[in-house]
DNA sequence: CGTTTAATTAAACACTGTTCAATATAAAAA
DNA sequence: TTTTTATATTGAACAGTGTTTAATTAAACG
């Protein structure tokens, strides 16, 4: 078979990214294969080199509709949110990665090697995230703090980050932790109180 | 060939994962390949199965190791520091990290299905870690404190954990942030800061 | 010594990701 | 409309991978 016209170049990129997303949430990074992602999506192999350049390339593409995803989640807990919006976020974060856990951890299990060559719509998909607790930790904070924000914001997400790749890994299962999003809000919200205080 | 004597069974174990180990830290877990490591013993691919049952159980061995080294690393810092021993700790937590970041990365990038099958000697080797922490964090707390202290130090070890990830896989990098190591360590003393005041 | 037992291998199988020449067809030019 | 050009698509080839298993050979035992 030659050139198609079943779909066009934006047609075939969704689709492939889409096929290759269900993959992922069926089995997961480690037995995802770009074969049957093209496969299921009725092309050839090749296709996605065509596509994305790479196998490499399909995957951030994947990873970022993952991200996307996620951020329309935590938006929407926000707008549903009560007073406590801090507790959304944390909530939100957990939630998303135990209802998708294999497409969440794939986030994290596809070191990108060169970070710069992703495509910029990849890297707005992605910061997204950041922005959105970013916005929050302002709003939890006094106006008159001297923290910089974006870096401590950061570090709260990392500080959840850690509390939830232990869970959706099976480490804290095994060492029978029983809350362990009560735990990352419990610290989440120690270093918030003083730093509340502080001002 | 048939039946070889070259090593006992446990020098063959022993072989096995000392060259599995040094692949790891050549190659990182995407492009480790057991194959090559029976290749680099001076065995053929079968002997594997036949030591560890599978490829799985190599690799569960070769994580082990690295937990162990770990923790030793951990230790000596200990026993080297002065007055700050949480701050020994953490840095000691980044510095391996960031010394060995593939055989470190891949006790995070093998999920171990069922862990319950973990044979005695590698749940022992594991936990080691846990409990080095949790020592430390008893001694940094008021005697009377009634915190859950085994479940308050996974949690530390969590946020810890979050901030040195972010590090290895290079998203802080991509962030500029320039102190991750620091940040960290912030999260954890305001958490002992309450902590300590509390009682 | 012969027999049993166990370690080791090589080959086979079914997969991967990646590359690339051949080709069929859509688009452009005549 | 016909011819030409450009390109999207394929399928095969290559070099790997993990895993299983029958055959082989050497050690251990009686």
């Amino acid at each position: 078979m030659g050139r198609r016209s079943d779909h066009t170049p934006a047609q075939l990129r969704e689709l492939l990214v889409q096929q290759g997303h269900e993959l992922m949430a069926e089995v997961g990074y480690p037995q995802f294969s770009g074969r049957e992602v093209a496969r299921r999506a009725g092309y050839s192999v090749g296709t996605i080199y065509n596509v994305f350049g790479s196998l490499d390339g399909l995957l951030a593409a994947i990873n970022t509709r993952t991200f996307v995803l996620w951020a329309q989640e935590l938006r929407r807990r926000l707008d549903q949110s009560g007073e406590d919006r801090i507790a959304s976020l944390v909530e939100g974060y957990f939630a998303f990665a135990l209802e998708n856990p294999l497409t969440w951890s794939a986030i994290y299990e596809h070191r990108v090697a060169e970070e710069q060559e992703l495509p910029e719509t990849d890297i707005e998909g992605r910061a997204t995230l950041t922005l959105i607790v970013e916005e929050e930790v302002v709003r939890a904070l006094p106006e008159n703090t001297d923290l910089d924000v974006a870096r401590y914001a950061r570090s709260l997400i990392a500080t959840v980050h850690g509390h939830c790749s232990y869970v959706v890994s099976g480490s804290f299962a095994l060492l029978e932790e029983t809350d362990p999003v009560g735990s990352a809000l419990d610290r989440v919200r120690e270093s918030l109180r003083l730093h509340q205080l502080q001002a």
